[in-house]
DNA sequence: TTGACTCTAGATCGATCGTTCGGTTAGCAT
DNA sequence: ATGCTAACCGAACGATCGATCTAGAGTCAA
């Protein structure tokens, strides 16, 4: 575990933290300065202003979650089991990156023009790894659906809302929530 | 169609327009007031504070989605037909209330306790809709899923992010979208 | 020692925020 | 006529917003 060793990654954690639990619109930069004990100044300097803040994180979580998406579903195995490592991979990160997940979809009306064009580019990439998969399978014959790219949103849907929905205080186990979740979505395909 | 015809229903008509647009935090009484051409006082008079006049338009919104819902998927019908009317209801109703749905899942967090309560309580009250339904298909033996819970919020994870992905401009009909949204969650529960 | 650069702080800017206040209409019952 | 009430307005409140400016402290190369 990296812990932030500079008050630009302290910065940048807090400002997560707060971003996820208030929104973009409803977290000032006082806010975020106030919790990490350093002054708004730093802001300033490191990211430019509020939006490069919220920007700066957007590309460093999305970036990971790609990253970490690829690997995943990047190793060997028939074209089903690693389409299942990809969605089950998807639900695990979510999980445990919560709060970057939920800056991923909140509060993209407030970005300007470039930071919304970033923003939906991460997503698109995301999509485009679910339709990469899901083509794969058309072309194996083991699925059933017209376009992939209906199917990815739909999929997207599912582990997004899991997101949503899930407390790991519940009385649901996260093993046995992901796995229905899983088979909910292979059923939907084929 | 029944326009707005009091001061109270134009505010709460353009506060809607504004809210999904730009978020709660992000909408000014003052701009709600402009895009209505009347002072600002008239939302404290109507509904006491900001917060009152989204609580008001929620709860308007929801009521309605929830009322529509119940009549289209009540009438007579196999389970497995009532349910399918559901489900496209539900699109259909999503594209034609956009911005009522979008407002349902934004700015959950700037809420006071009362009002995130509320708003669970809507929300609770479309899942419990499906569940419903659900725990019928599950009866007649027709569908394949443990938990009606799980699936009931893997629908409405396809249902609601149909109405993020979709855009009337775009090159795919409504129609056709509908229908393959539509398979997707037969399949998923079967 | 000097100069350049990075990181940080504090004061402050004008703008805007949600909210409150006092006052003015118009309609309607008594 | 008179009084009550809902519906409206403009001005103003204190607080907070994002952003800017000046400047001090630390590091390192020349």
């Amino acid at each position: 575990m990296a812990g932030p060793n500079s008050g630009k990654d302290k910065l940048a954690l807090n400002a997560l933290e707060l971003f996820a639990e208030r929104g973009f619109a409803g977290t000032s930069i006082r806010d975020i300065a106030k919790a990490t004990g350093l002054s708004i100044s730093n802001i300033y300097h490191h990211f430019g202003n509020k939006e490069g803040l919220l920007l700066a994180i957007l590309k460093t979580s999305s970036e990971r979650l790609l990253r970490e998406l690829q690997e995943a579903s990047n190793q060997p195995g028939t074209p089903i089991e690693r389409f299942k490592k990809l969605v089950q991979t998807h639900l695990q990160l979510s999980r445990g990156l919560r709060k970057e997940a939920k800056i991923f979809f909140l509060d993209e009306e407030h970005l300007s023009p470039e930071g919304y064009r970033a923003n939906l580019t991460y997503q698109r990439e995301i999509l485009d790894l679910y339709r990469k998969h899901l083509m794969a399978l058309q072309e194996a014959g083991e699925v059933n659906f017209k376009s992939p790219t209906i199917a990815a949103f739909n999929i997207l849907g599912v582990v997004n809302w899991h997101l949503r929905w899930y407390r790991s205080e519940g009385q649901m186990s996260f093993e046995e929530t992901s796995r229905e979740v899983t088979e909910f979505i292979l059923h939907g395909i084929s």
